[in-house]
DNA sequence: GCGCTTGTGTGCGCTAGCGAGCAGACCGGG
DNA sequence: CCCGGTCTGCTCGCTAGCGCACACAAGCGC
């Protein structure tokens, strides 16, 4: 669903929340503004908020021997990050990295653990949060096991689509190809393979979807295993 | 920790909690006794009871389009089977199949949803159970995209030792193949050069495991990752 | 306008793992 | 004792992706 640029910047997880719960949580949220590339979280830190993105988007990066990396999440206004902070655990084994900048709602942990006990429908809504989250993981893992490139980048390139809230968004091949854990090359010649079939657009780091339902056909399964499970359980 | 193979019969999980609630727990399971190969879960289906094992153990497999697919989860006495129910949900997105004959205890999904509402020490417990899982399953997905197959099958081996409690178990090549996510000649490969290096033994899938420092060794960090990540979080 | 940084496109030799198929070894049942 | 199923080992040709290195182009600061 490639939502209009004007999409109202709100958070679906706190927006399914019934009335007065969400009115709590909202007043317990200090909106901020997250830059482009800045780091939530590093491996080895502590957890002091969790993250409502409303138009902003954050990856969740596994680093692993080093040099190498691969994204294990991607979180718009359809999640949060500090999921650890839900199960009682504040710390985490995945970096967060802003991915597009825009304002998101930040609650500071002690407070989000305690609307947590407190409301049992803020509870449940985050539990199935963590339920999706989990198939997702299962499903990223076996399709960066079986899925070629190609097929990987187009799925990566939808779910950012539409946590961007936007056809167009900036993201490097370099950066790319740290996401999907493959080299630069990889991810050039993948991407001038979509570019010649006129699904996407792009010029130094400046990424347009031309052909969404092209895109999806040339992804792999696992962009709409992914969006069913989500609407199945949260929507 | 190569469990003897006198271990006493207990699941950790249910161990750590305080003696009312564990009493109250214990209660309310029933023992079963698990076959090799038996199907506790199909995507699909419904999960109808969480089983907690303690001399068996079991294994979350990702199926992904059609033959191939993936182990994300292996789980013995030091887990469960269900984290979905604890999360409200009453479905999986993977397959659940007895990978080591033995007792388990189980309970229906009501009851445990029940114990769980009204027993905050469990509700902690398999909180951090979760967390555990939600880190061992980002490992897994790197490991599988970085790591070698010989290193891969090293980390299994010892994972599986580590729930079998004993220094030999009952698995073929071609099952090893499904879990690893690779061709069965690839797992004959490295395992014939793990016996080669005389770290394991193996014939007609009764596998040994003769030289545990050296297996460690030769697998990859993730599997000192993942006892680390239980470690410090139930430990 | 010049030079530097950043992003993209190549090419080359190499390896891990793939698909398919075959052969022998072992074992249990009739 | 043989037959058939199961498990293991090996081959062949092939591909996706690797590491490395180099070339070029577009933008930015000065």
């Amino acid at each position: 669903m490639p939502s209009p640029q004007n999409a109202p910047a709100v958070n679906r997880l706190l927006e399914g929340l019934p009335n007065g719960n969400r009115r709590r949580m909202l007043a317990g949220c200090e909106p901020v503004e997250l830059a482009f590339g800045d780091v939530l979280y590093t491996t080895g830190g502590l957890l002091k908020h969790v993250y409502f993105p409303t138009r902003s988007f954050i990856s969740l990066v596994m680093p692993i021997g080093g040099a190498a990396s691969l994204e294990v999440g991607l979180i718009g206004n359809e999640g949060m990050f500090g999921v650890p902070l839900a199960l009682g655990v504040d710390v985490s084994p995945v970096r967060a990295v802003v991915q597009g900048a825009g304002p998101a709602l930040r609650m500071d942990a002690a407070r989000f653990s305690r609307e947590l006990r407190e409301s049992p429908a803020l509870r449940r809504q985050i539990d199935r949060y963590i339920f999706v989250h989990l198939s997702q993981l299962s499903q990223t893992a076996a399709c960066t096991r079986f899925h070629v490139v190609e097929a990987r980048l187009a799925r990566w390139l939808l779910m950012t689509q539409d946590r961007a809230h936007a056809d167009g968004f900036h993201i490097t091949q370099q950066f790319l190809a740290l996401m999907l854990g493959v080299r630069r090359v990889g991810v050039t010649k993948a991407a001038s393979s979509l570019q010649k079939r006129r699904l996407i657009h792009y010029t130094r780091g400046n990424i347009t979807v031309l052909d969404r339902p092209g895109l999806r056909a040339a992804s792999c399964v696992c962009y709409r295993a992914d969006r069913e499970a989500y609407d199945q359980i949260l929507g």
